[in-house]
RNA sequence: GGCUGGGUAGCUCAGGCGGUUAAGAGCAGUACCCUCAUAAAGUACAGGUCGUGGGUUCGAGUCCCACCCCAGCCA
């Protein structure tokens, strides 16, 4: 069984902040699980790289574009690093062999469609903003809300897709659910905006105004706008319209975009038009995520309170446990914040999350069971879930039903709670005791509790892989071996250092 | 202005097809207890008008109406 899953490409016009963090890891989280059961999955990123906020950025930096790009490009992938992100490919909307030849395939199949024409279009153009603006970006006296200058009519041709032609068949697909749109808020969302009278949507710019972009195939004096560009990575990146488009036949169409609440409409409603017109199947579900807040206000460059996620991992981590600040940040984003409204950033609940079910959670209770196995265990020893099966299980399921409605702090909780479970069997059976005076139940108990650490190990391995990995490690076990387990301790430098 | 979601213990949230608790969990706080562990773990304690005001009902966070806040979508 295959999965295709991908995330919304970034804007790379300044560095990423930690929504970007937010969206990546719960493609990851998703694609880690889905490899774990066996599928074969293949997890596209990238970024979205023409158009007129990418140029002006880079005059001001006073770079060439395509420098300024590249450069920036840089700090995503290294986003990814430091997340331990796990996507199998990274596309980028500059790739003139893979994404540009599927762009223009695209269009040219619009076109055979007649779903594109040719229109005037009428609009305020503001300078400050160099692009059209509506009557919400003014205010009272028609001036823009932005620039505080009044933004002049201007008429110009572009080419327009028949977003109107398709709105019912899309609306019919959401609406039984062919296409799923997760949360279900998000879901009404675009079922109400697809039953107003739905315009056809601007698809292309003069080339003067925009440059930095592809070109029209057939058209020089045309640039075809972000929808046709940015939208089609998800099949450019599987090598749809080239000539070797083994991925694509094998992994189109994707089992899950993961996009944040802005972009609903353009993947919910653009996006499977477009497919239709062009005759490819559709995905087959969006899952709608919220934004991060930093203590409660929203994050913005005017109050300067943006969060990078690369600082982050760096500042938590150290020079023998590097793996600590990634693992650190992925737990809190996937523990703290809830997948389908917004969340809070704050480096209190940040330190918080951590001490709490990090260090003196999971890696205490780590230490407390590779420290006693490690001294009083004579061999290795087997799995044992006498008494404790109908709690593991009970508690896997519960896990299990949360990652596959991407409730990830719920089964984060399932986790913590074998950790608890499992803390209280050591004191209840006083294992310490037990070590010293009783060699054969001790065997027995610390098989038990070993085993639930296993599991919890196992629940966090798409959660916190290097961490989860590390556990196994230190419990003597490879995880992806067929083989029986046999528990060996270890006991290790901590995994979770406590924060003072 | 229309629509959608939210407003529950100091904080983050569950419950929300009306009667298994005349309100739950985690964190923080207080008491007790253990000492294997990262001065950690475990146990007990939360008396919160379940946004406001009405209504339906034998009985409502849970249904209906109005209103007030917050976020978002569409105008």
């Amino acid at each position: 069984m295959k999965f295709y899953i991908t995330t919304a490409i970034d804007y790379p016009n300044a560095k990423p902040h930690i929504g970007h963090a937010l969206e990546k890891l719960y493609a990851d989280t998703i694609a880690r699980y889905k490899r774990i059961q066996g599928y074969d999955v293949f997890y596209l990123t990238g970024t979205d790289e023409h158009g007129v906020k990418n140029v002006r950025a880079a005059q001001k930096a006073g770079i060439p574009v395509a420098k300024f790009i590249d450069k920036n490009v840089e700090g995503f992938k290294e986003l990814i690093g430091a997340l331990n992100i796990s996507n199998d490919y990274f596309i980028r909307t500059t790739n003139k062999k893979l994404h540009w030849p599927a762009v223009h395939k695209i269009w040219r199949a619009f076109e055979k469609n007649k779903d594109i024409y040719k229109k005037e279009y009428q609009g305020l153009y503001c300078a400050g903003h160099e692009a059209f603006v509506t009557r919400k970006d003014l205010d009272k006296n028609g001036s823009c809300v932005d620039h505080g200058t009044p933004p002049e009519p201007v008429k110009e041709e572009n080419y327009f897709f028949k977003l109107s032609r398709y709105a019912k068949r899309v609306h019919g697909l959401i609406k039984s659910g062919k296409l799923e749109i997760i949360p279900s808020e998000r879901k009404n969302e675009i079922l109400k905006f697809l039953e107003k009278k739905v315009e056809d949507i601007s698809f292309s710019r003069p080339r003067k105004d925009l440059k930095w972009g592809i070109v029209v195939p057939g058209d020089k004096t045309q640039t075809i706008y972000v929808w046709a560009d940015a939208l089609t990575n998800y099949i450019s990146a599987l090598g749809w319209g080239t000539a070797s488009s083994a991925k694509f036949k094998k992994y189109w169409p994707a089992d899950l975009h993961v996009i944040g609440k802005d972009i609903l409409r353009f993947h919910a409603a653009y996006w499977p038009a477009m497919l239709l017109s062009a005759g490819l199947p559709l995905p087959k579900k969006i899952f709608v995520h919220g934004f991060v807040s930093v203590e409660g206000k929203k994050m913005s460059k005017t109050l300067g309170n943006i969060i990078d996620p690369i600082k982050i991992v760096k500042q938590y981590s150290s020079a023998d446990s590097p793996q600590v600040g990634t693992d650190a940040l992925r737990y809190y984003l996937l523990s703290e914040i809830s997948p389908t409204r917004d969340g809070d950033f704050s480096q209190e609940k940040f330190e918080a999350r951590y001490n709490g079910d990090l260090a003196l959670g999971v890696g205490n209770f780590l230490a407390r069971i590779t420290s006693l196995g490690e001294k009083y265990l004579k061999k290795p020893i087997d799995p044992d879930y006498g008494g404790i099966k109908t709690e593991i299980d009970k508690k896997f399921k519960a896990y299990e039903k949360a990652m596959d409605s991407f409730n990830f702090p719920l089964a984060v909780k399932q986790a913590q709670a074998l950790v608890a479970y499992g803390d209280k069997k050591i004191n209840d059976s006083k294992l310490w005791v037990l070590a010293r005076e009783d060699e054969a139940r001790f065997g027995v108990e610390i098989a038990r509790v070993a085993t639930i650490l296993a599991t919890v190990a196992q629940m966090l391995l798409p959660i916190i892989p290097s961490s989860a990995q590390k556990i196994f490690e230190s419990i003597g076990i490879d995880p992806t071996s067929k083989k029986e387990w046999h528990f060996k301790f270890k006991k290790g430098k901590s995994l979770f250092p406590r924060l003072d």
